[in-house]
DNA sequence: GTCCCTATACTCGGATAGCAAGTGTCCGAGTATAGGCGG
DNA sequence: CCGCCTATACTCGGACACTTGCTATCCGAGTATAGGGAC
């Protein structure tokens, strides 16, 4: 069960993007280009971002992606469902239903005792992710980063919306 | 990120492993029969059960696998890891350390944000997961599942065991 | 009748193909911009 | 000098190969059992 690294590039392009200005957006390739990945592949995982809503996207020079809502508002959870999908992992078929002791279906009438504990852990980890938002990320990330990293990037943010 | 179906089967497996008598055990063949998937195929995932200590195996006839210690105190996550490792979903890469905003390496004394958010719900969801036991799936199955076919499985698994 | 031995058949265990999903890449559709032209 | 028009270049979006890991299977190693034979 190994989650896909675009939910990593993902969360990481949401904290660029918060700090862009409303009115600006930033190109898939320059995202790239910040993060060391290859652009192409980026720009597949921005698309899901923007098929999920979470950001907006603008055709042609000075276009791009920029957070469609305050990034207070949207949650890690958004991200990873926007890159995963909201299924859960945890998937049951019904294999009590299989086999000698089967019983007919309308016996089966409340859910496997297997599959309700998987919900409940899955439930759990999905209101964790819903307890952060890119904003909190932003803000630990300006306690953690070095002032110089900081400084870095805000140089280069400069040069590229410039 | 999709689990695989083995834990599916190998936690139904344990529940009816918890029913057979301790100095008895259950072929890997026959668990496939009651649950109707391939034997082959469980066999490979009954094979990592027994390399996370969860079951015991015995060869020759009248052997197979038993629980190698009470069912009460073998909880979902020891099966969830038996089957899928107990490395976490989420691998963070450190791209933050990339692209043209990097720092030196000693830079980095704290963990990247995503990468602690990303923990956290890990951790509960495992959290969850240990807090159910096979003993307490036991019970559970013997609350939901009709008369009938509870009486279908006991008949079922004297043939088998006689 | 009892004990021992051997052959048997049954069990697990790891090594081996097949397939689906994630990974990585590319080119076409659409649009805001910049420059040139006419008024 | 100002406004309009057109060509341009830049952007996203979906369609196309490739690789990894899950799915599925098989055959060999090891052992408790059952039966037969000797005492």
């Amino acid at each position: 069960m190994r989650m896909s690294d675009g939910v990593e590039w993902a969360a990481h392009c949401c904290v660029v993007l918060a700090v862009v200005p409303p009115d600006r957006a930033l190109p898939a390739a320059r995202l790239a280009e910040y993060h060391g990945v290859p652009a192409a592949y980026l720009a597949k995982h921005l698309q899901a971002l923007a098929r999920a809503g979470l950001v907006e996207t603008t055709k042609g020079p000075r276009g791009g992606y920029r957070l469609s809502r305050p990034a207070s508002e949207i949650t890690m959870l958004d991200v990873v469902e926007a890159i995963e999908g909201d299924e859960p992992a945890f998937r049951c078929t019904e294999i009590r239903r299989r086999g000698p002791s089967a019983a007919p279906a309308r016996e089966y009438r409340t859910k496997c005792a297997i599959h309700v504990a998987m919900n409940r852990a899955d439930d759990a980890w999905r209101r964790e992710l819903s307890n952060t938002t890119i904003a909190d990320l932003l803000r630990q990330v300006g306690r953690d980063a070095s002032p110089k990293a900081l400084a870095k990037g805000a140089v280069w943010l400069q040069e590229v919306l410039a």
